[in-house]
RNA sequence: GGCCUCGUAGUUCAAUGGAUAGAACAAGAGCCUUCUAAGCUCUGGACCUAGGUUCGAUUCCUAGCGAGGUCACCA
């Protein structure tokens, strides 16, 4: 498509044209495959109306093909007919369209070339970038909304290493806050006699730090208790850290067992317990620096109010931490193991975007260069109204994988009576996280979304399935054809949805990039959608095996091979696995 | 109340200020002796309101209405 746009521009060049020269792809397919919009040139002449666009339009049109001495002589228009079928002045646009049988050939060969490199650039300069996700917490339990951030962590450092960063995936386990000290507080409270963990020893946390809250919530003489347990852990207090070190296990080692089934590859993960101290410090040198100072009752507090950011408490009166100092010692802690790091992403839910804004401002004042990023991803709902802890009706994580996955394990042991079991699970696996993965992916971040278990586990549309079925049936193709012989012939793909197809293949890299502007893996999942859409109808309009001609029928099976590639490229920025079969 | 998001078909979601606002689901009508029908084709159906900037606004600005989030000892 490069190619394509280049040999276009200079195309372009000679016809005096002033202003950039930029390409979009028009609306339908019938009024051209490239756009050449003449608005920016209008503007140029300081008459920026429509009117003077289309008279531009037209003018340019006459230069590249009609009576005009540049049409009949110039070496480069007679070159750009091995490209271009024709041209058209619609309105304010030029429409080119592309011979199909070239760009099927210059597509075709870059993607076996490229291969799972194919889509990939290089303008990340090879740059450190660190994306933390998703900063979950020891002693809850993982429910939908860290499903939705491990989600787009994971596709957001394959979209930054697919534009050429150095993307670094981290985690920060904040295991040493309030909220551990009221799980422990409960548990001894109300639980100290059971013997064996109810329901999972994660689950049983989890539960257990739902009951203290709602508890303290009702009874506020009790917060005291868990301010004593809280400063005791934070001493390292003997009576506590048995128990600490026990709980905090239970919960890594379940989350550790969802991470690797979601494929999180954490290059390095961050505790609180092991940044709080190195937080305090930088409290008292915020202090000394007098970028800090003392607010009511002896908290310690930054005045933000400059930068309409209100007021950032940075250690309580009673002198614990909170969130905000062990952030700060976090950032000490990242910039010791990691150096030259030009940006840092954090990925949480938008309702934290006012904290993060926040805590980049003091990380900025403390002296911090690098770019800081907060990417707030939306609620998740359910279709029956708000999710919340307290009605009790959070989905865990868990919940949702297993109904995901006895839905997708039925429908396929249904299709495929004749398979034997190990091959209908590992199926269904891989199903049902690219169904979970692709509808989470298919959001933008920062919208609410509602998550409804029954769209979800749909195979119908704009789904995860509907794209490895699409996949599936070019592998079926892929493995009746055998191997081929001899060059390929790619020039006699002609038919309409033979070049629409190629010519969706030739987006892919720009596809790439945009994702990558909009920090938004969601692009991604749309393109794949598009492709596996766009082959569906190439399959249905164009026999492939029972073709006479035995050169198309290679070349068709060529174009399946690609488009199976780049399907995997696209799927594999979203973390899904295709299937084999389904 | 201050600040930050967001209002698009019946529903869930798209659209760097640019062509007739795209999909999917749901509804209705078709397509399997033919490469996997978890598929394809066709039919209806939408920009919260009022101003402004612009040749041109779903997109930018202002106000209003509506939904959500957040505003120092919570995470």
């Amino acid at each position: 498509m490069e190619i394509i746009k280049a040999k276009l521009t200079q195309l372009l060049r000679k016809t005096n044209i002033k202003g950039d020269i930029n390409f979009s792809v028009p609306p339908k397919a019938d009024i051209g495959d490239l756009a050449f919009a003449c608005f920016e040139e209008a503007k140029l002449l300081n008459q920026g109306s429509v009117l003077v666009a289309q008279n531009i339009a037209s003018r340019i049109n006459d230069d590249l093909q009609g009576e005009s001495p540049l049409a009949k002589k110039d070496p480069v228009s007679a070159d750009i007919k091995e490209i271009i079928d024709k041209c058209q002045a619609v309105g304010s646009y030029l429409n080119f369209f592309i011979k199909p049988g070239y760009i099927a050939k210059v597509v075709i060969t870059k993607i076996k070339k490229d291969g799972k490199k194919y889509g990939i650039n290089k303008n990340g300069k090879n740059q450190k970038v660190l994306l933390e996700y998703p900063s979950n917490n020891t002693h809850k339990e993982l429910h939908v909304g860290h499903l939705r951030n491990i989600c787009i962590g994971n596709a957001l450092t394959k979209v930054f290493t697919a534009n050429g960063y150095k993307a670094v995936p981290i985690n920060y386990v904040n295991d040493f806050g309030a909220h551990v000290a009221k799980c422990l507080w409960g548990l001894k409270k109300f639980h100290s006699k059971e013997t064996s963990p109810k329901g999972g020893e994660q689950k049983w946390l989890g539960d257990i730090y739902a009951e203290a809250s709602q508890y303290l919530a009702e009874h506020l003489d009790s917060k005291k208790e868990v301010e004593e347990l809280q400063k005791k852990l934070e001493a390292g207090d003997k009576s506590i850290q048995p128990l600490f070190l026990t709980t905090r296990k239970w919960s890594l080692d379940g989350f550790k067992k969802a991470f690797d089934e979601l494929k999180v590859e954490h290059a390095k993960v961050f505790f609180e317990k092991d940044v709080k101290s190195a937080g305090q410090k930088m409290v008292d040198q915020l202090l000394k620096k007098k970028i800090a100072q003392v607010g009511e009752g002896g908290a310690i507090i930054v005045d933000l109010k400059q930068f309409n950011l209100d007021i950032g408490l940075l250690r309580k009166s009673s002198g614990t931490g909170l969130y905000l100092t062990s952030d700060l010692g976090l950032a000490v802690a990242k910039n010791k193991i990691f150096t030259k790091v030009s940006e840092s992403v954090h990925i949480t839910g938008t309702e934290q975007n006012f904290y993060f804004k926040q805590l980049f401002k003091i990380l900025e004042l403390a002296g911090y260069k690098y770019k800081m990023t907060h990417i707030g991803y939306g609620l998740v709902n359910r279709p029956e109204g708000k999710m919340s802890s307290r009605l009790g009706n959070v989905i865990l994580y868990d919940e949702i994988r297993n109904e995901v996955y006895e839905q997708v394990f039925q429908e396929t042991a249904l299709r495929h009576p004749d398979w034997p079991k190990e091959k209908l699970i590992a199926t269904a696996e891989k199903i049902s996280f690219a169904a979970i993965k692709f509808d989470f992916l298919k959001h933008e971040a920062a919208k609410i979304m509602i998550f409804d278990a029954k769209s979800a586990t749909s195979f119908d549309g704009f789904t995860g399935p509907y794209i490895l079925y699409a996949a599936a049936r070019i592998n079926s193709i892929l493995r009746k054809a055998g191997k081929g012989k001899g060059k390929i012939d790619y020039s006699l793909l002609t038919q309409p949805a033979e070049k629409q197809t190629v010519i969706l293949l030739g987006q892919f890299g720009e596809a790439i990039k945009k994702a990558y502007a909009n920090y938004n893996p969601s692009v991604m999942a749309k393109y794949a959608f598009d492709l596996a859409q766009q082959y569906n109808d190439f399959y249905n309009q164009c026999s492939i095996l029972k073709v006479e001609n035995e050169a198309l029928q290679q070349a068709r099976v060529g174009l399946s091979a690609v488009v199976k590639q780049t399907l995997e490229n696209c799927l594999d920025l979203l973390t899904i696995d295709t299937v084999e079969e389904m």
